[in-house]
Order: structure tokens, then sequence, then C-alpha cells
DNA sequence: ATTTTGTGAGTACACTCGTACTAATAAAGT
DNA sequence: ACTTTATTAGTACGAGTGTACTCACAAAAT
């Protein structure tokens, strides 16, 4: 009887949507009118998908961890490159993930202020926080982590490095290829494997 | 002539007044009457103290960039304590940088879209990283910074560390006094006297 | 005391916002 | 063909936005 129902497609757009008006416009543009004018759809149909401007930032940082889960899950390396793999699709390397980091640290900050969207903000960091620990777990495995080092402190430390690294990407241009902050991350991570 | 024209101490009350509003209701309640009333004068006077909103953003960030300077330059310390007084300036850990650091991400994210505030962003960054590289400078004058190491890499490493950790710090809660991540930075800093 | 200036309160304009409707159209399943 | 649903376009509401005014009042310098 019903028109087809692929609201799943249908929400998926409309949050990608949205990242690019993110992206390209900030939180400002993360209006009704402007996501459904960036997804080629009318008002109304984006209300029908969601019922709130909340669902719909909530809905965005869900697609970016899924976004990032699936890249990760694709990944077919071992080793140090599987770490590296892991870490850069945490960075803002490409459009994709320049544009997910873009959305997310925007969502983000955001969250600081929103109360409702913070449990959802709080969901994605602790993600990365498990890549982390899984990027060191793989390292030691590999017989590049010396077993002397603290895995707890190591862990933290990889976070806050790699955040940092992010922000800086964000901050400094656009797809920074050759960025030297990439050089830093690799360097910091052949270390881990010396004393 | 003239009424008393401290126009300094009333843009830098503004300001003040703008930092509180950012971090209690974060950009949405920057706007002309939300500050005003924070400050507790009329729209009009704030209207004469800033022409545009983006003038008041402007000074805001500079507000910013004086107040970490101004704490910077009291510092009486000398060695590694000196290095941790310098960098915990930079850090979330009372209510008054932790006012300071949510309003700098904010308006740093705005900036992000809003491409005449990139300029004042970016020249508080460049702070940032100065006092990086001086730190680091005044742990190798007390001794406590491996020569063998690369100055360029490690400023550029501990630039990224510092900013994963205050955004850690933002996020997690208010003020972390006890925080692992501080714990973090403490124990880099240790580790670069070694090899 | 007079002049000059900043403040305060208020008003106004044109805009955008989120949300909530209506009515008409298009498409799919029976 | 008929029924059911989603999409569209459009309108409406109350609220908030930046910016720009006016006008009365208060305070400091001459």
């Amino acid at each position: 009887m019903p028109r087809r129902i692929d609201a799943q497609a249908r929400s998926a757009a409309i949050a990608e949507a949205s990242l690019r008006v993110l992206e390209r416009d900030g939180l400002s543009g993360l209006s009704v009118r402007g996501v459904a004018a960036e997804a080629g759809i009318a008002a109304a149909s984006l209300r029908r998908a969601f019922a709130t401007q909340h669902a719909l930032r909530e809905f965005c940082l869900k697609l970016i961890e899924d976004r990032v889960t699936a890249r990760i899950a694709a990944l077919d390396l071992t080793g140090r490159a599987l770490v590296d793999g892991l870490l850069l699709q945490l960075l803002p390397l490409d459009k994709e993930r320049h544009l997910e980091l873009v959305a997310q640290v925007q969502l983000g900050v955001l969250s600081l202020t929103d109360s409702a969207l913070r449990p959802a903000a709080i969901r994605l960091s602790a993600g990365v926080d498990r890549v982390c620990h899984i990027a060191l777990q793989v390292l030691a495995e590999a017989g590049q982590f010396n077993q002397g080092r603290d895995s707890g402190y190591e862990a933290q430390r990889l976070r806050a490095l790699l955040d940092g690294i992010a922000m800086h990407g964000l901050w400094s241009g656009e797809l920074p290829e050759a960025d030297p902050m990439l050089q830093v991350l690799s360097r910091h991570l052949d270390e881990l494997a010396g004393p």
C-alpha cells in the first residue's frame, strides 16, 4: 500500500547533507530549511524523518560513528600498517574524513552547552578511546611495543596526541597531505617500540 | 567636556561577560541582548562599544590571549616548575581557565566557517605554539631536556599533546583537579630528560 | 551653570529560526 | 482502478536575531 519507505536511507542522506552544511556553514547553518535545501528535499519531509532538530543532530553523530567504524572494519592490514590505518581514520586526511571531523567538532562543541546532545558526543569519544587501545594492543602483538611501558599511560597519551593532531589539521588547512603533524604521529609510534 | 571615557575597561567588562555567556549558553547565546544582560548594561551601550558582533567576537579572542599572557608574565618560577606553570595556564584547571578555554574553543570552531574571525583565532593559536617552544627551551636550560632529541619534533608533539589534554579536560568534566591526563603531561615532560 | 558626551530604555525593521499545519501531487501495493 | 502513504509547496505563528534609530537623563569638564 504505502509508498516505498526506505526511511533508513532517507535519514542517512539527510544526515550526510547535514555534515556538508556543518562543514560549509557551521552550526548556524544546521537549520531545517538549510539542511533540506542541501539534501534537495522539502522542509516538511525533513521534519517527517526527524521530528526535532535534536534528533537530527544526534543522528549526525551516530552517522559519523558508523562511517568511521565501517572504514575501520574494512581495513585489511596487520601489524604497524594496521595501527597506522586505524589512527588515520580519525585524522582529516581527505575530504571525507575532513567532513566528518569538522562536523564532529561542531556538534561536540555544541554538546558542551546542550546537555541533551552530550550522551551522543560522549559515545563517539569513547569509540575513539577504544581505537587507541586497540591500536596499542595490535602494536604490542606485532612486537613493536616495549613491554616495559605503561600501556594505560601510553593509551591516554596516544589519545591526547591524536586529538591534538586532528585539531591542528582542522585549523591549519584543508588536506594536510604531507603535514608534519603526521610525521609526529608516526615518529611517536616508532618510539613506542624502544625503551 | 565628555563623560568619563574608560572605554578599555568597558570593553573588557563586556568581553568578560561574553566569555561567561559562551561557557553557559554556547555560541547561540552570544547575542547583543544576551551579552548586554549578562554585563548588566543596555543593548545600545554594548552597540556603542562594539559596532558589530564580529568586533565583539574578535575582542573576546584578544582578551583571552591577554589574560593568558598576563598570567604567564606573572609567573615567578624557574626550571621545571616554570615549565609546568607555563603549560598549566593552557589547561582548564580552575574556573577562570575553564572559562577561557571553553570560549576559545567555541570561537575557534566558529572561525572554521567565519573567515573574518580566522586571523584572530590563528593569532591565539600561534601564541600557544610560542609557549610550547619556550617551555622546551626552559627545560633545556634546566638540563632536563636530552640534547639528542629533535627540538622541533618535540615542540610539535608537546603542542598536540597539550591541545588533546585540554580538549579532554573540557569534555570529561568541569575541574579535573586530579585528572589522570595531568599526569600524562607531567610524565611526558619527565621522559624528555631521558634518551 | 553650561556644554559635551555616554548611558539607558525603548522602538523599529527585515530577517531567520523551530515547529505546526494545510492541500495537492505522486507513487506503490492490492 | 482504488487505496494508502510520502513528498511537496505553501502558509502561519511566536520567538529571537543584528542593526539602527530616537529621546530623556546623568555625569564630567569647562
